[in-house]
DNA sequence: AGGGCAACCCGGACGC
DNA sequence: TGCGTCCGGGTTGCCC
């Protein structure tokens, strides 16, 4: 699912292609995807532009020019895909915003939404999130940490301790700081915690440079989204042999959430 | 505070 | 091929 590193490399393209562009029409396939009466959304959005593109944890956040947004969360299996109708990928577009002949399809839109919301609104939804990973100093997320007593995977997917990370990633951090899924933060050592503070940064800030790892092209061509498949090391790879040592990768379930680990590697 | 769990939703995977 | 069934996944909210 999009994750952090995903939303990073949308917004990324974004503010190259459709910034400051008149939305020449809004097409609502799935009233659900959105917070208004369609016809209300779509009389306050079309002829609008976007002014910026923002992202914070997973959301993106499109600034228009009439001082409100349209804030996205992908949740689950949603993509989005920048194009003309004939190259778009021939899937259910839940929403669609012309930018004349260019289009920005919204595609597996279930539980993910597109919400026209005010500056306060925004705000307020934002505020119950926690800090931006890669803004984060070591000696807040020190003090964070610190007073956490759980296991790290619902920590580290906790979106307000830190907000952006998801399973993929989570797993991928534990991995690069060699600490055991469930492993408790109360029992984590200085150097383990500065150890896990330098794996979200790496691993976040590698995922982003590489494309992340979902495998939907964002524009016709696109060969760099999805980059980061091939550079797994143990998210859904249980049963392969871990690149470090060897040994076969696990998978252990807690609750609801899964976690893919090295059993050799990590402790 | 943290762990457990149900609800939301439907594309895709799987079975026949 | 086609139809039915079931599951996964991020987030919220509620319980203990």
């Amino acid at each position: 699912m999009p994750e952090l590193p995903e939303m990073e490399t949308y917004r990324n393209l974004f503010s190259h292609n459709i910034i400051n562009k008149p939305i020449t029409d809004v097409e609502i396939n799935r009233e659900k995807s959105i917070n208004k009466p369609v016809k209300d959304f779509i009389s306050h959005v079309q002829g609008k532009t976007i002014s910026s593109v923002k992202r914070r944890a997973k959301h993106l956040i499109f600034e228009l020019n009439s001082g409100q947004n349209l804030l996205l969360h992908l949740m689950l299996g949603g993509s989005m895909f920048l194009g003309e109708d004939r190259n778009s990928p021939d899937r259910t577009k839940q929403v669609i915003l012309s930018f004349g002949d260019l289009k920005l399809y919204f595609i597996g839109l279930r539980l993910g939404y597109l919400h026209l919301l005010t500056n306060e609104e925004l705000e307020e939804k934002m505020t119950k999130l926690g800090p931006e990973p890669l803004s984060l100093s070591l000696e807040d997320f020190d003090k964070m940490i610190s007073k956490k007593t759980g296991g790290l995977k619902p920590i580290l997917v906790d979106q307000k301790f830190i907000a952006g990370i998801g399973n993929c990633y989570s797993d991928e951090i534990g991995f690069e700081a060699k600490l055991h899924p469930l492993k408790k933060a109360k029992d984590l050592t200085g150097e383990q915690r500065r150890s896990l503070y330098r794996a979200i940064k790496t691993v976040l800030k590698g995922a982003i440079d590489t494309g992340g790892y979902m495998d939907h092209p964002m524009y016709e061509g696109d060969e760099k989204t999805g980059g980061y498949n091939d550079q797994r090391l143990v998210y859904e790879r249980e049963g392969k042999n871990c690149f470090r040592c060897g040994t076969k990768i696990e998978r252990v379930e807690s609750s609801t959430l899964k976690s893919f680990y090295c059993p050799s590697c990590q402790r």
